[in-house]
DNA sequence: CGTCCAAATTGGTATTATAAGTTTCGCGAT
DNA sequence: ATCGCGAAACTTATAATACCAATTTGGACG
């Protein structure tokens, strides 16, 4: 139904839109009638530019997209293929935006509060033995790293991210993954300074004993209980960072 | 992030595009030190590729990528541009994840009210007098379009993203668009069927006033109570016409 | 059973032609 | 003389063809 005489629009053949665009919504037609399912490889792509009716390098533009979308994946030599694993949105995009409009690291806490807690309510109705598992392990990580900053940080990431994929939503698991992704990498760099794990380890387990005990209401509150102190404690990480480098700046 | 410890398996070194990834990179670069505004353009493809040291069909391979990531935009015949106007994640990335992964309509629905939900506690509390008068405008738009399904429909679309842009957190505001969008486009086919819309109105007022009134939780409970309506109105016409397509095949 | 080579495939470049938008310049009318 | 307008020249993205390089895979051969 791609360009039958449905409309009369004066549409020259293969005029509509870009040929980057085509390549986009054929991949995407092939995905849509399963002909292609996740870890499948796609045609070779002299085959798939003859297919389309257009050139390598064309199509190797589309392909980028999609690559850069986190649709596909090629290796060289080997082939390019639908992307397999978790579904997982690239967080590069929303970075980009972020940065261009600048989006302050508030407004991302704000968003990823909602989300979490959101989460957090869904994963009380829904976890499954299995996910409340995960999430113990985690939490029995983290203990095991309170004086190993950076695995401590690993492990936080994890249960959240278990808390999410326990929602049973995997498209709300997709966009906390997106925006926590942005927050994580730049609380790497300063969590060197944090203070204060248990805490957080505290928090934690308030949160995971709510969605054990199948209490949505408290999961909620925990969970933004927590965020909003953890939104606090980076802020003071931030702050300690920008004094210190001003400090540097004044020798 | 992607290959930790848990398992050993012998994944090959993930070669995604070297150059590609190098030309997204260098822009985001030239975003960050604010040498890019939006509305900017762009040195020419000729002139960027010598920059950057390497090949035109590659630059535009990457400047692909960033195209379909909504970050740039080009007019030929005058240049590629930082994309100007509203901060806009394209959501052909979350379709194309959805379509693969087989993310249901409830699940996208449930994500939307709890990003709602949240944007109109928010909206209650900051909503700018100008903001206010954007969203009355669209309920007075949808009640002079209580004939024209498709009419009612843009407003209907209007006044959310009125509400998402008065919660005055930009980042909730792009998700809450990407999320809809997808709704939408599907919605577009069913709306001919639909019924009630003055039901749909009068909830959408409920939401206008407890903004108004400044009383979030009221806002909330008005936006979850919509968007669980809206969810069943469109399951209703989903139903409607799976079945009228079951006859038709039958006939 | 191991090693090595050849075929397949993506990665990247160079060159050229084409189409579409932008600017400029000259001409004519006022 | 000046303003408006149209056409040509220029700039730029769009796209195709041809070519070589790097890597993986699988099979042939010892």
């Amino acid at each position: 139904m791609t360009n039958s005489s449905s409309k009369l629009k004066i549409v020259p053949p293969v005029r509509s839109g870009q040929t980057t665009e085509q390549v986009v919504a054929r991949v995407y037609e092939l995905i849509k009638r399963e002909d292609l399912k996740p870890g499948d490889r796609l045609p070779p792509e002299r085959e798939l530019s003859k297919q389309l009716g257009i050139s390598r390098p064309s199509l190797r533009a589309g392909l980028s997209s999609l690559i850069s979308m986190g649709v596909l994946q090629s290796r060289q030599g080997a082939g390019t293929f639908i992307v397999d694993g978790p579904p997982a949105l690239d967080s590069e995009p929303l970075r980009l935006l972020a940065q261009l409009h600048g989006f302050s690291f508030e407004h991302m806490f704000e968003t990823r509060s909602i989300l979490e807690v959101g989460a957090a309510g869904l994963a009380a109705e829904r976890a499954t033995g299995e996910q409340l598992a995960t999430m113990s392990e985690e939490i029995a990580d983290m203990f095991a790293a309170l004086e190993d900053p950076q695995q401590f940080l690993v492990h936080d990431v994890s249960f959240h991210r278990a808390v999410a994929a326990a929602s049973g939503n995997p498209t709300l698991a997709t966009l906390v993954e997106m925006v926590s992704a942005i927050l994580y990498e730049r609380r790497r760099e300063t969590i060197e300074r944090a203070h204060d794990f248990k805490e957080a380890l505290e928090l934690h387990r308030r949160i995971y004993r709510a969605i054990r005990a199948r209490k949505p209401e408290e999961a909620r509150e925990a969970m933004r209980d927590h965020i909003v102190r953890a939104h606090k404690a980076f802020a003071i990480e931030e702050e300690q960072q920008r004094s210190k480098r001003d400090k540097k700046l004044e020798a």
